[in-house]
DNA sequence: TAGATTGTTAATCGATTAACAATC
DNA sequence: TAGATTGTTAATCGATTAACAATC
């Protein structure tokens, strides 16, 4: 995963941290400690130092951290003090939703080209961008010196488009296919499962009886179930 | 974050395992092992079979694991047997992709009730779903039991609504917003933040000199630039 | 100054891995 | 049987925490 000597679980926390630093600064304030983020984020003050103390020193003694210097730092660190420019892969209900949502303003990429296969949707403009067909999606990118990409097909197609994006030079794929996509390890990979992320968190909160659940028609192969029987409303 | 004796992390692979056996499964195999699931995922055998082997013995020595039987058993310990009825808060954008995404189907989870505050989406139909209005969103989920719900409102509103949502009994909350949610150890949440993941791999793939990266015109305020200077083509 | 908070050390805690007996 | 693969143990490895000197 890593060609680095800094854990990588420590990495995967910077851009958690920056965000908590936003949060704070929104409210006006100039400075913070690892008191008050790790309240915000529910993780221990020493944690919070022991990771920064990785990459230097940030802080000052008896007064925390100068906000906008440790987001510059963290944005330095992560190497998003200047846009990416961020292919999208599938134009359907997911690659819609990622082109309309505001969150990525000021976070480092930004959305300059769209694939997709559907001949319904090439030439359409999403979001001020055209839909290019996927046939150009290669020349494209290469063209466009483009790295990182977002992966908004269906399962079935993900590791297929995924192996033609590592040909095209892509080295970072967010995936929102539920399928994991396998890789060379020079290139990265981020699941973005909903599944995955509540089946997690149903482990604690165990079925009680009093409580609203359907069954299941067919437990063996729930993809069997006839949209007669489970009604999707 | 876990009233048990298994490790967090733990818990949250078996989602991972869980999807990787349907993957498995439809090539038509009836049996895997550890050893080819750890290539589907980039895990270690032995992990793998250390983490079943906190819940039981599921394996035969020298075949392997019935991969139905194994999901089964994973269904069960996620507690995902049967549905639970979701209820989804906001229908813009974000969630009307939710609405529309079918990865959900045979889960463990179905969206029973959708809420929004905009005055012009109350009463729309969203995937068969009528658009039911904020201020009836803390009865209805009583009413319906409801206890997994997802957030995909703007950050400014998440906390508040967040808090509301416990006040009504939800205890699990996939959180779509940029933002940390606090709420009492009895609730879970889980964040799904595209941006999270896209810096923690831009980090691995360093900027380069020979590259596609634009530079940010404000970089202390990047939500200031305007849409003359940055063009979405 | 007194109080607060950093960065860092050493100790603790926990997770991963390698190895192997058991056994299908 | 021979080969394969599990479940588990013990060793290794790594991450978290507590504590504190330094210092703002």
């Amino acid at each position: 995963m890593a060609p680095s000597n800094i854990p990588d679980i420590v990495v995967g926390r910077l851009p958690i941290y920056l965000r908590t630093l936003a949060h704070i600064a929104r409210g006006g304030q100039e400075v913070t400690s690892s008191y008050e983020m790790g309240e915000h984020l529910g993780i221990s003050p020493a944690q919070i130092r022991k990771d920064l103390s990785h990459f230097g020193e940030f802080g000052k003694q008896g007064t925390g951290y100068n906000i906008e210097y440790l987001r510059e730092q963290l944005r330095r660190i992560l190497g998003v003090k200047q846009e990416w420019d961020v292919a999208l892969i599938g134009a359907g209900a997911v690659g819609k939703a990622i082109l309309r949502y505001d969150g990525f303003r000021g976070s480092g990429f930004r959305i300059t080209a769209v694939f997709d296969n559907d001949p319904n949707k090439i030439g359409c403009k999403i979001s001020q961008l055209d839909v290019i067909p996927a046939e150009r999606m290669t020349s494209t990118i290469q063209q466009m010196g483009i790295r990182v990409t977002m992966l908004a097909i269906p399962a079935e197609n993900a590791q297929r488009v995924a192996e033609r994006l590592v040909e095209a030079g892509v080295e970072a794929i967010l995936n929102y296919a539920p399928i994991n996509v396998i890789v060379p390890p020079h290139v990265y990979v981020q699941h973005l499962d909903p599944v995955v992320a509540l089946q997690h968190m149903t482990y604690y909160i165990a079925p009680k009886p009093t409580q609203a659940l359907n069954p299941i028609i067919s437990a063996l192969d729930p993809r069997e179930i006839g949209s007669d029987n489970i009604v999707h409303l």
